[in-house]
DNA sequence: TATGAATGAGATTTCATTCAT
DNA sequence: AATGAATGAAATCTCATTCAT
């Protein structure tokens, strides 16, 4: 295994960021936790900014939801939406540290990208499935766009308040979502 | 008159937090920005973390939508989407920290409450227009407090869209939230 | 009554010296122990050095043994020894504080020199007993001084383990010193 | 070498706690007596109070008087106090310093607990002679806790009065205190 | 690759003291 | 006499980063 050693820093950087946050969570933290010297961490990663750059691509992979393979349309739509309350259950660490890293993100450029170009993907993909519903039904295309930016809009939303709120039904928030957003198309 | 300076910190300190963010926003900053000696800001609030609270509460003063008294319903509704829209356009500097507090309110059990009640506090708002246009069509009114988690979501995630990336079309994608949560309720 | 504060302030600065110790003792916390504004206090007191010496001189008047008139020699000697295991009964906040300004007076000058002289007159006081003890049983006078010393010293060594140890035994430390110099001058 | 710096430390912290006292004497002031920078005494103790207690213990194994050896009963006492007199003549700046921390040990946890073992510790060895002088006379030996206790208070309030008075005569109070516990025993 | 000692800058906080009122 | 706002210096501690080995 050539980096054994640096996926252990990744790890132990999720970890260590996602339960005491950006702020708290300090290089030799990491490091402890990984059981490696501090100054390996350096050796992988040439700055603090880059080891939480890396770990937000891992977040990111962890949090696709718009793979449900073979389905499309309002079929797909629905896998998604089920996708994420799948997703809201499972993954509360990485929607920990992904609210966090937008935070962050506002004012550091490089993590800043990252967190665009992963919301505009998704969202692109959210208007992949809505132009497919709207077709299904022979609906006007054009609101796909907007529709995409609320529907998007909302899952993030919906993430949010279920990681500040515990007590948030998260559950039936995305399924009133999924409703209003599959009857407002049509029209 | 008293307590002028405590008002020059408290404005200072929204300045330099919105402008640098959270993590680089240091006491000695705000001092500086508020022209005041940096003891003067443990004079008014004993910790960083009271001084972010007071600020806090202050934005989240800025950016109350659901107040547009007068009117019920389905037009309070659209009127609440339509003061959205306004608020996007005027108080970037205030949302960019909103979004930063979620955050850090993540990790920070008094800002975290702060949040937390801000938002139930939101949701609580959207459920009673919720409610009203429901009645008004004479519906169910029981999927009113998911429609409000489905939709308060929809703006959160609409305003962090728009402060990660400037190009988003926030305003169309409010219409389509508006047009979508209008018509879910129609049955 | 002229100076009503200033005595509040006295006696609010013994307590939370006392009570905190001498390096986490404010001059804030005096203020607010008396109930009184901060700047008061640097108005009867020149600086906190000034207003600690002069809490000295309080507590070194609560700690006078030697007083008890009408007795001399052998009984004036047990009435001390007995005054001083009353003391150390009663009055623990000061012995406390006490013990601290002798570790803060070894490098102040001022608190130094009151500490000094109050060891030097209180060993003066036993030197005089021991000399009436010493006539009274027609011995050698000469080793009244260094005798003085040695119970000065005993009297002072009780004291600090019965603060540092509240598990100690200082009333029959207190009887074995009394019995041990009464009869050393048995010559 | 290992911990080279850590020892250069150490010892800067011992002169710089004694020269200049506990409650002025900062951690830049000894990081420049040691030559390092600032954050390495961090580096090497978690925090101020570690420090102090790391050189706690060397003054305390500085300060040992009873461990003459192949020396007992009342002959090891007379040894002890001839050892104590030459500590005092010796290691005025251990003295100096012990009893400043006696004083800060009454309101920290910590610094409390070393010095009081310390005490104690002392205090037993003290004990063990009382007994073997009190067995050698064929005496009670119940007293010889108590004479314990007077004769530690003893060696601790000389060494006070020694520091607080550079006049102080302390090798006639440690003849004296020896005549008088010698001869108490005697019964 | 890997270690961990070392650095130096900077952050929060505390505090005695001063001063205008 | 009394207030309490204001100052500025200093203290402790944290931390990303560097570097010799």
């Amino acid at each position: 295994m050539p980096s054994d050693n640096r996926d252990k820093i990744l790890r132990a950087a999720f970890d260590v960021l996602s339960r005491q946050g950006y702020e708290n969570a300090s290089i030799k933290d990491i490091a402890e936790e990984a059981g490696v010297a501090q100054g390996l961490v350096h050796y992988y990663f040439k700055s603090k900014q880059q080891l939480v750059l890396a770990v937000l691509l891992e977040v990111c992979k962890k949090m696709d939801v718009y793979t449900a393979e073979g389905t499309e349309g309002t079929e797909g739509a629905l896998a998604a939406f089920e996708n994420f309350k799948a997703l809201l259950r499972a993954h509360g660490d990485a929607h920990t540290l992904y609210i966090q890293l937008i935070g962050v993100g506002l004012h550091d450029q490089e993590i800043g990208d990252g967190i665009r170009e992963n919301i505009r993907t998704s969202r692109d993909k959210v208007e992949d499935l809505a132009r497919q519903v709207l077709a299904e039904r022979e609906a006007d295309p054009r609101p796909a766009r907007s529709i995409a930016g609320a529907v998007q809009g909302g899952v993030i939303g919906i993430m949010v308040q279920k990681m500040v709120d515990p007590e948030f039904d998260a559950d039936g928030a995305v399924d009133a979502l999924a409703a209003m957003s599959l009857s407002a198309e049509r029209r």
